[in-house]
DNA sequence: CGTTACATACCGACCAGACGGTTTGGAGCT
DNA sequence: AGCTCCAAACCGTCTGGTCGGTATGTAACG
């Protein structure tokens, strides 16, 4: 099917110049350009600029919420379940280093209503995550002397992160680097009295 | 002196919209629109757009060199230090939310020479912070089982994850706050074993 | 099979407007 | 007069998006 290739191939060309250049700096033109196809056929796909921006943002949203349903689902002892949502959140942005890029950099030159729509996607998984460490805290193995929002954000900060410091050239091992910073998240996370 | 007050209101309306919508949604025009004066009175005292978005940086990194220095200078037990280095980063990141948010988000649109420069004075900030994470390493206070540029992401990214989520509205303290989140980093820091 | 009828995919010149930045001119102080 | 400070009109550039037109495919009909 040609269809996939040329819009494919647009939104390849634009995850890797939104990534290096940002949303703003990067115009319609050297994106047809580095896909090898031209305006016309571009904006045949898409409807607009903004259009290719969300485009990534559902592609990730849809696999990070894919993946936390699937570790849920399989079920466990909570810190087993959080311990493998953690890892394989951090391996996952790891792997998608130039979206997490895009993803925390450009949320606001988004249309209003696909911020909205983000930022619901966003809080379902939030509150998915939430769930795990307050069966945890009912279980008196989680401290609550810290807020939930706070160890939340205390966790998510490294994935947001990531993608200000991780280099694929540098000396980290992907899985690695997932179990350390797990491990730094629980450890944080655990009571130190019985 | 008339001077600073129009420069002074030209920042800070700037600093108010970069924040909002970002550098690249906002032009000039509205710049000057919010801060009262014209473009003839703000390209007076700033030579272009990037010029502005570059003075808000400026400000945020004189003020943590500034304040990092304060404390280590004070000396005192390196857990000690380390604990006051953090929470005062935590408090002056709430105290300066906006400047946060856009310093996080709008670096890649600086000139290529000026994101140097920021990179440069970061990384000044950063070797200083690494160096009290290694002093507690040899003091065997302090976990080396993970690489030192993990832990110290870690807590970076914590200050940089803050603009995303806290508001003044909500119900943490400022300092309460920058007291826990201070803690779970150092909780994950210590050794478990003497 | 030939021909008509229409849909899909695509091209690339073109446009209106917004943008950052400049220029000109003058008010008010020293 | 000479200087700082600023207002307002102005300009060249670049952008996202449009639009008339073409090429290719394919389904229906006779």
């Amino acid at each position: 099917m040609k269809t996939k290739n040329v819009a494919d191939e647009v939104l390849r060309a634009a995850l890797a110049l939104f990534a290096e250049q940002g949303y703003a700096n990067t115009s319609v033109q050297q994106i047809v350009q580095a896909a090898g196809v031209t305006k016309g056929a571009m904006y045949h796909y898409f409807t607009s600029k903004d259009d290719l921006l969300f485009a990534i943002y559902e592609r990730m949203l849809s696999l990070q919420k894919r993946r936390l349903d699937e570790i849920t689902a399989a079920g466990g002892e909570t810190e087993a379940v959080l311990r493998a949502v953690c890892e394989d959140v951090v391996v996952t942005s790891i792997d998608f280093l130039p979206e997490g890029t895009v993803f925390f950099r450009s949320q606001h030159m988004l249309t209003p209503e696909r911020q909205a729509e983000v930022k619901r996607r966003r809080r379902e998984y939030h509150d998915k995550f939430a769930e795990l460490i307050v069966r945890g805290q009912e279980e008196k193995r989680f401290r609550d002397d810290v807020p939930v929002p706070v160890l939340i954000a205390h966790f998510f900060s490294d994935i947001h992160y990531l993608p200000h410091w991780y280099s694929h050239e540098g000396p980290e091992n992907e899985a690695e680097l997932a179990a350390q910073i797990t491990e730094l998240f629980l450890r944080s996370l655990r009571r130190t009295d019985g």
